[in-house]
DNA sequence: TATACTTAGTTGCTACAGCAACTATTAAAT
DNA sequence: ATTTAATAGTTGCTGTAGCAACTAAGTATA
């Protein structure tokens, strides 16, 4: 080969994510909350009664990914869906007493596995991940 | 929120690994070749004849991944799969003709995407992107 | 040799991920 | 006012991703 996998740099970068949300997957497990899961309540815990097109553009994710995501939580008791009285297309996602409940749980988890990921790891560097990542978002678009 | 979805850097490592693989996705339909299919075939286009248990070390994948890959692959007509003789519950890899003849045109496109991400990207930077993400996964191991 | 352990691969399950096509509803244009 | 556009959300499809449990086959041990 003349390239090696793994100097693909995408090839990194996946495989680095892959690991990551793994081991995100299996801390989060225990509040039966998946890890895309959690980012929706994550938005949610800082305001709740948005609608799946915001939920949508802050994940930056298909709208169909937000519909099953929510199915799910709304399953599991996490939120509940309104429809929006003023426009009944829109349908406005609220917390349950149960999904409230869990944020004093598993905010200081995220926040303690973020400084996990990147102890041992400097602001300058982390600032240089930031920007080239950026960068390499831009240069596909 | 105290922190914004962003300044978690593993969000956005995960949500730079979506844009990246997607665009991967769509420079490789025309070939009818989903991105980690494109990786088990530039492992065989290095050297065929591999089992599945290699390739899914090479790919740090679970094995399941390998089979359900395969078997689109296989359906595909870009490989077959032998069973070992020697050890009748192996089964080796190995490119159709068809399979071969993609690396020529596959090969080129994936460089080339390599440099448009890499672009304006120094050595240095890139350099640190690839220490800074091999120290996350150490610190998660 | 018979039993237990190990290994290679498959199948079933849940969870993303995004495209295409669909319904329902609202807004805009003629 | 009626037709047309656009918008919000859902469903069906294919493709990852990994765990648990399974079959089949080979190895090790009593």
């Amino acid at each position: 080969m003349n390239i090696a996998l793994k100097d693909y740099i995408s090839i990194f970068i996946h495989q680095t994510d892959l690991k990551i949300t793994g081991c995100v997957k299996e801390r989060l497990a225990p509040f039966n909350l998946a890890p895309e899961q959690n980012l929706i309540m994550m938005l949610l815990w800082e305001r709740d009664g948005r609608n799946q097109q915001e939920l949508s553009e802050q994940l930056e994710k298909d709208k169909t990914n937000i519909t099953r995501m929510l199915s799910s939580l709304e399953q599991k008791g996490f939120v509940k869906r309104v429809i929006e009285t003023y426009d009944r297309r829109s349908t406005r996602v609220f917390l349950t007493e149960e999904g409230k409940a869990l944020e004093c749980d598993v905010i200081p988890l995220t926040d303690e596995f973020h400084r996990t990921v990147t102890s041992g790891v400097t602001e300058e560097e982390l600032a240089i991940v930031r920007r080239v990542l950026s960068k390499m978002r831009e240069n596909i678009k």
